[in-house]
DNA sequence: AGCTCATGTGAACGACCTTTACATGAGCCG
DNA sequence: CGGCTCATGTAAAGGTCGTTCACATGAGCT
């Protein structure tokens, strides 16, 4: 219902009344099924019932569109990094997981969005207001990174917040990317890409001298349960230690 | 000098001689310079002299062009690894940090490779040889996990080296994909996607109970030359703990 | 010499991107 | 209410691609 600003009609005639939204919608929807490569501005105007030459009144060209999406990406992406963060509730390691966790939820449930915000093709810097966008999502990374580095055990050096951020992004990026979406999640794998990253980002943290829980690895404490080569086949393990984090 | 199989005659008449080939070294410039996206089958053609049907006789479509390209980048890559992994000499550790500088290298020296390899959207499945090519690749990562892991320190847990192997190379395509590359590298960095990989990998392999030498970390050895908020801004700082590892 | 089959050509189709000249009608001004 | 104007849409056209098909060429074998 976002046509013709006011009245629910659904007929137009000459002016559609918001075309420039309705091709927002309907590229993200054909991103969605066909990925940023497949997507065409024609399509996106038939599904809007326009002209091909309409979309060219709202956006420069193909890439202007994509660009637009991939801004509006990163401005919904900061929205659930933040909410995840959440300040740092309860305690801040359990609230940094759940920033990791969002991130995955976002490559995995906005498909559209994360392959116009990184696999498009489309240049962080080809717009200001992306690039911008793009830097307000990564921040809430950052600021997360430094709220737990502020918190480095005494005795241990304190990481430099930003490269933290780096890694972490690096790893969510690198994971996401790599299994959790669309054809490349085809690769097998011997545990879900959420407990993959979340092993990934504790083994980290505990390298920067996090007192993890499980596994105290610290002192002398022999190896519990035990999970030796578990996962060393493709074989999905029931838990384990390194396996369901729960 | 691959030209009609034997004479270096320069001249081609009716028929090319090599085309397969000079198709598949066309394509890899034009990636390189456009992407994998901007490629097109035609450009290649005309690169090689030929009319825009030729093509079709020796790839079923511009997909398996495309394919052939990341199956060949698969072997390269792996060739690379494998030369940077040397059995694990002189030890496991360096041995392995080696790798990491190659994936990276790699992604920076081959873009074309890279590009077609895992950002051309061409499905890993998309072709067994593909798929072949592609686990052998990383089998070279996971051989050398297996070994690190087989080295883990008595008293510390033995994680498995699937998982590791994972671990290691999410964090490289992380790197890779974002800071690494064309458009992806603009972004502005306080350290070199090496710099900032190397310390990655080594605070996770120092999550993993690996006693890493520069910072101690495990006992209560107080922080030594200390780079506390060195890296917060922006600015490159001249090397640090965290910074230039030699 | 002649045959055959792999390899290359030209022309043609439909789809796409983009531009240009023209049409429509919503909102404003008198 | 009447008319102007300008944002917004359309139709048509040019250029490029991917892909197919009928046809041409000539390399290698018999």
């Amino acid at each position: 219902m976002s046509w013709r600003k006011e009245h629910g009609r659904a007929e137009r005639g000459y002016h559609h009344g918001n075309l420039k939204e309705a091709l927002l919608q309907a590229a993200l929807g054909l991103i969605a099924e066909k990925g940023a490569a497949g997507f065409t501005f024609a399509d996106a105007a038939r599904m809007a019932g326009v002209s091909a030459a309409a979309p060219y009144r709202h956006f420069r060209d193909r890439d202007e569109l994509l660009s637009s999406i991939a801004q509006r990406g990163f401005e919904q992406f900061e929205a659930r990094l933040s909410a995840a963060w959440d300040d740092g509730r309860p305690d801040t390691v359990t609230a940094f997981e759940r920033v990791g966790k969002a991130y995955l939820a976002f490559a995995r449930e906005e498909p559209a969005f994360y392959n116009a915000m990184f696999e498009s093709g489309v240049p962080v810097d080809a717009n200001a207001a992306l690039q911008a966008a793009s830097e307000r999502a990564f921040n809430i990374i950052r600021g997360a990174a430094e709220r737990l580095a502020a918190l480095t055990p005494p005795g241990t050096p304190r990481p430099p917040a930003m490269m933290m951020a780096l890694h972490i992004w690096s790893m969510s990026h690198g994971v996401a990317s790599l299994f959790s979406r669309g054809d490349a999640a085809r690769r097998k794998l011997p545990m879900s890409p959420d407990e993959l990253l979340e092993a990934e980002v504790l083994i980290y943290l505990r390298g920067l001298g996090f007192p993890i829980d499980r596994r105290p690895a610290t002192k002398g404490a022999e190896p519990p349960p035990v999970p030796p080569e578990a996962l060393s086949g493709s074989g999905v393990p029931p838990g384990g230690p390194w396996g369901k984090p729960k």
